[in-house]
DNA sequence: CCACGACTTGCGCGACACGCACATAGTGCG
DNA sequence: CGCACTATGTGCGTGTCGCGCAAGTCGTGG
């Protein structure tokens, strides 16, 4: 990797964290008060050089799900090629949502913030593309004539969503990896149905 | 229905049409041309009326797609109650989106616009609300413990996105009803299951 | 018929996204 | 090692937008 390409993407870590961070310290309903240059001027850099990363402040503080949402597909794909699918979907997005302890304070803003659910939902929905892929090549289904790695790909996205909100009101009585076991469980089946196995 | 409500309805409808007509006038890549002016002018209201009902030309340009996602758990509920849920799901969202002919123009402006990808998120996932609390109150589980209605409702919010991209792009080989019908099937079980029911 | 409340409209302000031009730093070649 | 080349950071100017505020206008109920 380049050194540009670290540079790169330090900055747009950096802004990234500075926006949520910013974001977070001025609770929920006061998001519309940080400034552009709030952001720009914690993360190091010009207001100028903050949107040639991001376009908006939402895209911006949301970038961290983001990245994280575009590494489903990966994750899936590392894991041993004769687990059967819903095994190797739930170990794969628990393992990646629960690496990093989650950031309860983050989360939470990015998922119960209003004028944020545009780009969360963008976020979330970001692991579907290379989450299919990888499950159509899991599955042997080919994604151009069957539904089902993208359905079930869109599926699982949502299902770490709903896992997210509930781990985030509920309150701590299941750990989140329990709780994503179990909403995965309900939308990812072992195997294909009959329909997509036979062609 | 008061005549003031009446009013305000109309209003709404008549600039999200006009909005959503004026972007595909423009072409997919020339929406960033259409100006807050223009919507106001065709709608027939002053620009400043305009964002008395909308925020942003995105959420007018989406504003028939989130209502209609809106009766989504009310088709759902006028289902008989004995059929089993997944054909509930799917007679009630087959008959929800083609009972009015869907605009193909449209929905492609919506689904495929990156501009927009935010907001048409927001429009499909307006439907999982209401949908959720009609799956649970069918199959009898408590959505405030269940993970299963709305993970459910979540993941044929997905499948209904999904279909709508697949009938946009794979051509018209398939009727749009017999899509949804393939791929609300790939998510949606006949019954809920036993962790769910058993409590 | 009148007073109250809602919806609309015009005005103005602060913020923002982005194009453009220039400065600067990283890179690859001779 | 030095030099051109390209990618990236920055300052400035511009057009648009979202929205608060204060009339004006039209339904509604007494």
């Amino acid at each position: 990797m380049d050194l540009r390409e670290r540079n790169k993407q330090a900055t747009r870590e950096a802004i990234g964290h500075a926006a949520l961070r910013l974001a977070i310290e001025s609770g929920p309903h006061g998001l519309a008060l940080v400034r552009v240059h709030d952001i720009a001027t914690a993360a190091g850099v010009s207001p100028r050089t903050y949107n040639n990363y991001f376009s908006s402040r939402a895209e911006a503080i949301c970038a961290f799900q983001a990245d994280q949402s575009r590494r489903v597909g990966q994750a899936l794909r590392s894991r041993p090629a004769d687990e059967p699918l819903d095994q190797a979907v739930i170990a794969a997005v628990i393992q990646l949502y629960t690496e990093p302890e989650p950031d309860r304070a983050g989360l939470r803003m990015i998922m119960l913030t209003p004028e944020l659910e545009g780009e969360a939902l963008k976020a979330f929905t970001m692991a579907e593309g290379p989450l299919a892929d990888a499950i159509a090549a899991r599955t042997g289904t080919d994604p151009a004539r069957d539904l089902f790695p993208a359905v079930t790909a869109a599926a699982v996205a949502g299902a770490i969503r709903v896992a997210g909100r509930h781990w985030l009101e509920a309150g701590s009585d299941a750990s989140f990896a329990a709780i994503l076991r179990s909403a995965l469980s309900c939308v990812v089946p072992a195997t294909p149905p009959a329909a997509a196995r036979e062609r």
